[in-house]
DNA sequence: ACGGTTCCCGCAATCGTTCCCGGGAACGCG
DNA sequence: CGCGTTCCCGGGAACGATTGCGGGAACCGT
């Protein structure tokens, strides 16, 4: 469109060979220049008046303005190298009232899930000149308002949420004041607040899964996933009572929705295993999860695809490597933050309208499933 | 000299070329708070003005400054409430010259790592109002410095490092450029330098890591890690070599330094495992390259703890859950991005000087661990 | 009553850019 | 020679805060 938004037009850097100490450019100095640093960055100031030009006329050669004669070019453009100017990127900022930086919030990176989608989305922030703020919301709706809050305050230009709750309305309410665009990674929010969002479709991945379980013969299959509050555990649940109830096998369905935490897997499983007619088949909703219930399968000494079957969400390591390999529904998570980040930058620059962008998902069998003993 | 405007007390007609509802939301229109529409954020020129005091007020108000009395704090804070105002932190950061802010460069978040480093210094940052920019160098040196200079530009009060290189010509360049402080995590640089460090001591736990196995009869071993401009890399090469110099047995040791990733630790698990006096026994010096590894063993079909003997570094999810459970060389990592954050704050508030901070390693012996068949 | 404090408050100068405006110089044309 | 264009350039007002300085008013002591 009509904003080009290239900070640097003269602004070579050329770190050269030169003598790395002090390099204070000036000759009439006159600080010392033993001080291995400490040189005051130039500003545009200096850079004009050591041209003997306006400041004006210096902003104007460095944006590439076209109301500049060749002469006035090199000029400024010589007194820019000799100073090492590079232009305040605050005073840009608050000039232009945009900070090229985008927050995100998410729940705990040392999820490799969300670590992972942040890789995709800094990556494509990066090359379009846009830095990444992160804050973990510890899974807290109130650190995440808390959060968003904060963002608006530094004054991002654009956030992307993976929210703990997408029902909060504390959470709904601070979402409605951001200011700037604002992306939902895997997370959907009435339309009316306006928000963009990069979602999986769960339902054709967890729809094969629990095919594949049924027709292996399971008839009891407990579902361990996050809070409903969620789009995943959400879909996922739905996705499951959507298969068992076109198929003509009665199946016994056991949902266990709660968190995303591997506490909460390891208690889930081990309440599921307790029931007096317990699951053939387990279906863990993420790998922290799957952690959770691996540890209680462990401890009771349950031998994962022999007596009970195994499904996982997320391909980690963890699933490829394990013995035996774990089956999964898998989704590509670094497009899914890349995909994030193009839709912020879609509304930043292109100015885009919100939109919902659809993901896949697919289900890989694995020799964790395998038919029941009965 | 151009036109003079006359100094209309009030008049803030700026010819400059913003909307024309700018500035007009004052006095009559501060009523409709609850407008749904783009509210402009007040400035403290707006509060100045409903509370009919200076500028300068208003800020000695927000800022604690002892110049205040009673009556005018009232006033003030009173239009502060109704104007929702809130302090524009660029111009708080240009006028203050700092940003509240610190650069993070690593090689790749989705790393679980350097994900938990992160995790921790985030947290230690946030609670002291500071937030963090995070960008992947992806393995790669130049990238390393290229995103130093970024953050540089982008006025970050201090910077944390974890390098691609501690040797790398243009990164040590770069990094003596920078202004503010630095601490680098698991890295060691020039004291000339200086920056600041939270490093593992490596070499209790390689050591207990390395008697053990010999201890188990084992007398060749192989140790696959990074690269040898890395700290760990080094220390955990002299440690291995430290033990079997001190130990009377003779063990043959294959080092076999190269980089962190899993593609690495296949091919080099396939190399040492090709040789015609294969190792009993395989260091693995990290979570990617552990996962390289085992593809290889697995792919050989060769079996852990019987075939051969395993150890990795940094514990994760798998090599506890994996079958048998691996042995590990352990270290907590959220603490040492917690202490990477506490070392910056110390010199961005505390004025504290440079300082290296080591944090301990443990050996953690698992039944990947066996005596060699012969 | 008067000099000296103390207490507050406003003025105005930054911080480093961006960009609108007005105008000088050079040029072209009738 | 006068006038309209075109091309550049400098001046200066923002952006939105912080802060040193100076001075008016109240207060105090003698």
């Amino acid at each position: 469109m009509g904003a080009p938004n290239d900070p640097r037009a003269g602004g070579r850097e050329g770190h050269d060979g030169h003598g790395p100490a002090s390099t204070s450019a000036r000759a009439l100095d006159g600080s010392h220049a033993a001080g291995t640093a400490a040189r005051r960055r130039a500003s545009m100031r200096e850079v004009a008046d050591m041209a003997d030009v306006a400041i004006s006329s210096v902003s104007r050669v460095l944006s590439g303005h076209p109301d500049v004669s060749t002469a006035m070019r090199e000029r400024v453009l010589t007194a820019v190298r000799r100073l090492e100017y590079e232009p305040d990127f605050l005073a840009q900022s608050l000039r232009r009232g945009q900070t090229l930086s985008v927050g995100f919030v998410l729940a705990d990176i040392s999820n490799p899930l969300m670590a992972e989608i942040v890789l995709g989305a800094e990556a494509v922030l990066r090359s379009a000149g846009y830095s990444l703020l992160l804050m973990n919301s510890e899974n807290d709706a109130a650190l995440d308002a808390q959060h968003i809050r904060f963002f608006q305050s530094r004054r991002v230009d654009g956030m992307i949420l993976s929210l703990a709750s997408e029902t909060d309305p504390a959470t709904l309410d601070t979402v409605s004041q951001v200011e700037g665009p604002v992306v939902l990674v895997d997370r959907q929010l009435p339309d009316h607040l306006g928000a963009s969002a990069v979602i999986n479709d769960h339902r054709p991945g967890m729809e094969a899964a629990v095919e594949h379980l049924v027709d292996l013969g399971h008839r009891r299959i407990a579902l361990i996933t996050g809070s409903p509050s969620q789009l995943p555990g959400r879909e996922r649940m739905e996705a499951m009572r959507a298969v068992l109830r076109r198929r003509s096998e009665s199946v016994d369905a056991v949902y266990l929705p709660g968190s995303f935490s591997t506490e909460y897997g390891e208690a889930a499983a081990r309440q599921a295993l307790a029931s007096d007619r317990r699951p053939t088949a387990i279906i863990a909703g993420g790998n922290q999860l799957l952690i959770g219930v691996l540890r209680t399968l462990q401890d009771r000494g349950l031998r994962v695809g022999t007596d009970v079957s195994l499904v996982t969400c997320d391909d980690v390591p963890l699933s490829e490597l394990h013995e035996p390999p774990i089956a999964t529904i898998e989704r590509d998570t670094v497009a899914l933050g890349r995909v994030a980040a193009e839709l912020l930058l879609g509304r930043l620059i292109g100015g885009d309208e919100p939109r919902t962008e659809v993901m896949p998902t697919r289900f890989v069998p694995r020799p964790s499933c395998a038919p029941p003993v009965s």
